[in-house]
DNA sequence: CGCCGTATTGAGCGCTCTCAAGCTAGGTGG
DNA sequence: CCACCTAGCTTGAGAGCGCTCAATACGGCG
């Protein structure tokens, strides 16, 4: 059972519990081949040249990343508890970025043929299946935003919604650094910084260090919308 | 055969073809529901709070786009001959966007639930189907460039291989406008026309309205991936 | 306690936007 | 067939947002 460590420690939720559970029986039918104990920093094993697993985040936080030709990194894309890593990989055959752990991280590794073949017996995983990469197809879609506020209040939301996919939460630590949440929105770490301090001016957000508070969440979505207050 | 149309004119490739033809038997397998001869500038009609089918565009190109909450259109993506619209509706159940034809394009509408029920009867149907999906989560990853040249150069390259499929092309017509492009790559069309002009004053393209030519298509890959020519 | 990665804040610059004026091409109607 | 008309494109000048560079402060970890 994919949200159950080995330790017994149970997680409320993981998209891909359907698949590694019966709802009726409990049985595992999707084998977790193996699972990772990330620290924070560490860096998730992915297969070189071939594509043959994905990665389903039990617990914590991965940022994916890949070095350009300039020899900048580009974060890709945040990946958090019960979300799944390397769909996009099957385009290519082959893992085009690397994963570490922003936070302590337990990550269950799972066969795609398995999983493909499990979906092939059950028309309601397939389905579920299309549901979950459908939705990482919607996933960033606010970094189209134009300004730098409103990616940022935009990447705000975004994180009460799937750092507690049970409960969003208006309180919350935030996992990444300054600097992935700039590099990951298109803006520097000092941009980032400045937006904070003037949200937080709008009292509109509370910020210490890491922990965040919303304190005005309507007011955060209309900013996130382009709606501003003057 | 989904690549033909009503009156006999053959098209090269579709993307879909898998799923409408038998490599063997050549009979049809997926049905086309109905097939919509869009004019320029027509929409494309599709349904209103339900998601229930694919549309392949079998020959021309669309943009979708949503009206934001401030007024403002925002397009999504372009979808070009041989391409599937539509996997970003399974997940909200709906089409949140609509999508108008920017040159004469002809559509096939495919049931999504019949989609699945032959997707379930051939793995090989399966993993194509995963395949495409994928390859759309890979798309337009130019956007997270930083310089305007830089996203303009990689979207001309875009453009190269998913115009023609079947054999990438440094001569071809840009199908849609200024606007679109800039609104696209988060720019304005002024900025896309002065880039235009500084390209071709690197003797990197020739344009003449709609019609462009690369000329130094390696030139052109260095600036998309951010290593300058002085 | 001292170190180092991370965060904050400020000053000045540059890229892209805004606004505005002219230009081009294609379509329409007389 | 031509004059007009309009949407789209180009080009320029000035403004502003976010970047760069730099100095300082903070905090986790040994």
């Amino acid at each position: 059972m994919a949200n159950m460590t080995q330790d017994n420690t149970c997680y409320d939720y993981c998209s891909f519990m359907p698949f590694c559970a019966d709802e009726k029986t409990q049985q595992a039918r999707l084998p977790v081949k193996r699972q990772f104990h990330l620290k924070k920093k560490e860096a998730l094993d992915l297969p070189k040249n071939k594509f043959q697993n994905l990665y389903a985040i039990q617990n914590g936080a991965l940022k994916t990343y890949h070095i350009e030709a300039d020899g900048k990194e580009l974060i890709r894309g945040f990946y958090f508890s019960g979300e799944i890593l390397g769909y996009e990989a099957i385009y290519a055959g082959q893992y085009c970025f690397s994963a570490i752990a922003l936070t302590d991280t337990i990550v269950c590794e799972i066969s795609y043929d398995s999983f493909i073949a499990l979906t092939q017996s059950k028309p309601a995983l397939q389905k579920h299946a299309m549901y979950l990469i459908s939705k990482e197809l919607n996933t960033g879609s606010y970094l189209a935003s134009v300004t730098a506020e409103q990616r940022f209040a935009a990447f705000l939301l975004d994180l009460t919604v799937r750092l507690h996919p049970l409960k969003p939460q208006i309180n919350f630590d935030i996992p990444m650094t300054r600097q992935d949440i700039g590099n990951y929105l298109g803006l520097t770490p000092e941009t980032i910084s400045r937006m904070m301090t003037r949200l937080q001016k709008k009292n509109i957000i509370t910020i210490h260090h890491k922990k965040i508070q919303i304190t005005q969440l309507e007011a955060l979505k209309k900013i996130a919308s382009g709606i501003e207050l003057t």
